[in-house]
DNA sequence: GGCGGCTTCACATAATAATGTGAGTAGCCA
DNA sequence: TGGCTACTCACATTATTATGTGAAGCCGCC
């Protein structure tokens, strides 16, 4: 912890840039490296002003945070950069983490928080908002539980399974009736068997039990 | 404020159950709903103890924290599972997230950062120790991008999307509107609005429509 | 400064779903 | 043959949903 750890500023907006290059001017074991208005010469800039971690702003006009991301991982892999945002888009929370990011900050971050982050990425850590880290979580492929031994085997019968999935298509009591010509009592007995099978009490909750556990 | 926040602790470790408990009791906010020492019973804990948050110790003898989280996200996935750890080993952060945990912290995490990973988790957001936040993010080039296509935008609302999670999870209107305090009214009114936006005609329609293109 | 979207609420009516009870036919199996 | 399950149907009552119309407050935008 001997040398300071130099931060590199890209952020189009004159003011936000301003108050960032002075809260991080003002705070002890960093220094600002610079603080830039868009990064179209990021590879010069990062060779120049050799920084240890790079603020990104992810909107910026001409070259956007992403590509200026891809451009630094590409050259200067050892350059930590940490993405600022506005708003928690899914699609550029995932590009930006296949592009290489090692933080995802919101804007709204308070000064001490982002500070904090600042050591963190140094640390090796990966700072983000509990809001970004909500969205990445969403990008894994989720293992369905039916790879789970599920405690209730839920044996519903080749009939049941058939009006489940009509219900899962949106189907009412009296279109099954109609489809599959039997009569409405007749589906509501079915249903009403299905309902005990898989313990639930309502159409909404035997839908998305059928679709979460793959008993269609 | 609204209903404190009613929190069940697995951990094997009976001082630190204790220690945990005793945090969580004496916070305002929050409510200590049970403190286990084993998930065997994870579905039947949960159903009895009616939790908002589970703190999950991943290592625990007989059935694993994950094994619990999986039990649980498929019986009551709206229930917010953080997992909590002694290493950041990468096998099992993994394991963990496609099991569908919502925030993982090591257990060394300050208690004040604990009570504020309660209070995001609930907030939907997914709690992460940068340490762990930087496993998650080395997975993502071995992991393809999941298929994402998102064919229709349905533009809606943080109200409605909050509301058609509801519906998901089995909700009737009356349990919508009592849980956020609102008017049956005002429920009725939002999801006509839903309706609307995603073309479906019926509450199963919705849920079928919600599960299938991801607008939980 | 008006326009539109979001959120909230109210009143009303028709349609649909949930629950209970009961019952007949058919097939399987021990 | 008796017991079990699946599948079928009927009648009844209550609860919940679907749909329409209307409206007020708030906020952002042009």
């Amino acid at each position: 912890m001997d040398k300071p750890t130099r931060v590199l500023i890209y952020e189009d907006n004159a003011d936000l840039r301003a108050s960032l290059s002075q809260l991080l001017g003002g705070s002890p074991g960093l220094e600002l490296a610079g603080a830039l208005s868009n990064c179209t010469q990021a590879e010069a800039d990062i060779a120049r002003l050799q920084p240890d971690v790079v603020l990104m702003d992810i909107d910026m006009p001409g070259i956007t945070g992403i590509e200026g991301l891809r451009r630094i991982k590409a050259t200067t892999p050892g350059v930590n950069v940490v993405m600022l945002t506005v708003f928690d888009e899914n699609d550029r929370v995932f590009d930006a983490i296949c592009a290489g990011a090692d933080g995802y900050l919101l804007k709204k971050t308070p000064p001490a928080k982002l500070l904090e982050a600042i050591g963190e990425v140094r640390a090796g850590g990966a700072p983000m908002t509990p809001a970004i880290a909500r969205q990445v979580l969403k990008l894994f492929p989720r293992v369905p539980p039916r790879a789970v031994p599920d405690e209730s085997p839920a044996n519903l019968s080749a009939r049941e399974q058939e009006i489940l999935g009509l219900l899962v298509e949106g189907y009412s009591y009296k279109m099954i009736a109609a489809d599959r010509g039997i009569s409405l009592d007749t589906v509501r007995s079915h249903i009403k068997k299905i309902y005990e099978k898989l313990h639930v009490r309502s159409m909404t909750e035997a839908v998305s039990k059928a679709l979460r556990q793959g008993l269609t």
